[in-house]
DNA sequence: GCCGTTTTCGGCCCGACTGTTTTCAGTCG
């Protein structure tokens, strides 16, 4: 069985959860967490690095064990330390852990004194109430105990960038009302532009006496009220949402953003750096003993330490702060910078408008150009076009071009790629074309190897130019297939093929990390919207946000371009 | 377990809130 950096990683949080309730050292711990984080974020696969005899202690935080163990896992698909541990421990106890409100502590103290070593047996212990009889424990946190697993085990999942945003919108609207509140931020994994987050971090400056903690709680969403102190309180929505509220006074602001977007390895690190200088960072500033010397904004906070202000999508503990010591940030791209999108559909397939009606919606949207590319005939459920139909459809393209001003429609096709690579449409029906996106609709289940070929032998069709959403994955829904992702981005290298970057709410596929991957490797990206309907060029700034955590700069992206320069570039690889 | 302008040992980010405690441990972000 292959094993995939994702295997790695789950093997090293495992382990790091067991030694957690052996309450081995802390840092150890730590070490093995970061080397999760680590190996889970890779572009490439530490199998592949192996196989080649990479030295994998060049990767932060992996040094000479790190590196051994990572061997012995590709080598054997566990490792000798998990099995030592798995003796030691019940295997299902690292569930408890994720229990909210039980640490390393609690749950050995649960295991050892009432052999508490699942969910569904805390759960149990709790309503029989034996937990309260515990050294340390007590009613009140025996019925938070309940509540907690009880929730736990209905499986409340971290939600989706776009959902987060409708429940935060609001939100801040109420709080921004609230007496004596200045700036109201949401900050968290929102604000790095994650593709889920797991909860809201907002944060607020607030004027001492301010009420904004009590308006929290009067926000009629809240359905449940976690804890609550003068300066932040947790609540739950009704949607099972969780909000984290923080409120500093406004010369504390940026220190407290900074803390509160984190993420936390990058705080983590940022802290570490301000110690190598004699000083101390914690939310309220930067400190030299006593003396606060930055923290109203988040770039003084930078500046203190030496550093550029970063941006939030790339405060991953990823390289952005040797990278910002270098002065080799890269100036990240924006929504204005998108000239077009150039993937869209219309009522002819499985949208919702006409082509007037995309067109002149991608105009709103500040764009000066727009492909149109329906579905094939392959995919029937969304009535996808025949040689015919496309052939009709360009006729009306040109004749609306005729009449538009402002906004350019290309002729396109999302074409399937049948199982064998070839493409579902004759080279006659797509050579009139002004770009043919090759996208896998079926099979998913295909090996590595066959998926792999299967790709890149449509990249090899001379009119194909840029392969929709790459890894075919839903969030939370459906995974990635199977594909070496590094030979589809070297072969559409070799054929003068983009890659896209698909904003749909659902889909966000390229990942970051593959950005990160085909920037690398000199392939544009194509930040796409994917629209059905014309509400959907919003979701452009999703895309926008997925690409800039792949530290995507403008001239990375193949749609920041001009119509004529793109029209070259289409042409190019042809 | 990692790492190095405090360097091969001895450090490793920092503070808020809760509940069970009579001064603080545990957990979380």
């Amino acid at each position: 069985m292959p094993i995939h950096n994702a295997d790695i990683a789950a093997i090293f949080a495992e382990i790091a959860d067991l030694l957690e309730i052996q309450q081995a050292n802390p840092f150890r711990i730590r070490a093995y967490r970061n080397a999760a984080r680590i190996v889970g974020e890779l572009g490439r696969e530490v199998r592949a690095m192996v196989e080649r005899g990479e030295d994998l202690t060049g990767l932060p935080g992996i040094g000479d064990d790190l590196s051994a163990k990572m061997r012995e896992i590709v080598a054997t698909g566990t490792c000798r330390a998990l099995e030592r541990l798995h003796a030691e421990l019940p295997p299902a106890i690292t569930e408890l852990l994720h229990v909210p409100g039980l640490g390393p502590k609690r749950v050995r103290s649960l295991w050892h004194d009432l052999d508490v070593q699942t969910a569904e047996q805390l759960a149990r212990a709790a309503r029989d109430g034996r937990i309260r009889s515990l050294p340390g424990f007590g009613e009140k946190t025996e019925a938070n105990i309940l509540q907690a697993v009880e929730a736990h085990l209905s499986k409340a999942r971290r939600i989706k960038l776009a959902t987060a945003a409708q429940y935060a919108a609001s939100l801040v609207a109420w709080l921004a009302a609230a007496r004596g509140v200045g700036r109201v931020e949401v900050a968290g994994s929102f604000r790095r532009m994650r593709e889920t987050v797991g909860d809201l971090d907002i944060l607020v400056t607030a004027r001492a006496g301010s009420d904004v903690m009590a308006r929290l709680k009067g926000y009629d969403e809240v359905a449940e009220v976690l804890s609550q102190g003068p300066t932040r309180a947790s609540v739950v929505l009704r949607s099972g949402l969780q909000v984290d509220l923080r409120a500093v006074e406004e010369a504390a602001c940026g220190a407290a953003l900074c803390y509160f977007t984190g993420s936390k390895a990058h705080n983590i690190a940022l802290r570490r750096l301000a110690r190598e200088r004699g000083l101390k960072l914690n939310e309220y500033g930067v400190f030299r003993g006593r003396s606060r010397i930055a923290g109203e904004t988040e770039a003084s906070v930078y500046a203190a330490l030496g550093l550029p202000w970063i941006a939030p999508e790339l405060r991953e503990d990823r390289g952005e702060i040797a990278a910002a010591r270098a002065g080799r940030l890269p100036v990240l791209v924006e929504l204005a910078d998108l000239r077009g999108d150039l993937h869209a559909h219309t009522r002819a397939t499985d949208g919702h408008h006409t082509l007037e009606e995309m067109a002149l919606a991608a105009r709103a949207q500040g764009l000066s150009y727009l492909a149109i590319t329906e579905h094939s005939r392959r995919l029937a459920m969304a009535h996808g076009l025949d040689p015919r139909r496309l052939a009709e459809q360009c006729e009306e393209i040109d004749r609306l071009n005729a009449t538009l001003t402002g906004i350019v429609l290309l002729k396109g096709i999302e074409v399937d790629i049948l199982e064998d690579g070839s493409l579902d449409l004759p080279d006659s029906a797509l050579a009139r074309l002004d770009l043919v996106i090759g996208a896998v609709h079926s099979r998913f289940d295909l090996t590595r190897a066959k998926q792999t070929e299967r790709i890149l032998r449509a990249m090899d069709n001379p009119h194909f130019t840029l392969l929709a959403h790459p890894t075919g994955r839903l969030i939370d829904a459906r995974a990635p297939y199977d594909a070496d992702m590094l030979r589809i981005v070297r072969h559409a290298r070799a054929r003068g093929c983009f890659l896209e970057l698909n904003a749909h709410p659902d889909r966000l596929d390229l990942l970051d990390t593959h950005c990160l991957m085909a920037k690398d490797e000199g392939v544009l990206v194509a930040i796409n919207s994917d629209a059905h309907s014309r509400e959907d060029f919003a979701n452009l700034r999703l895309g926008i946000g997925q690409a800039r955590r792949g530290w995507l700069a403008a001239a990375d992206v193949l749609n920041t371009r001009a119509l004529p320069e793109l029209r070259r570039m289409l042409k190019a690889g042809r």
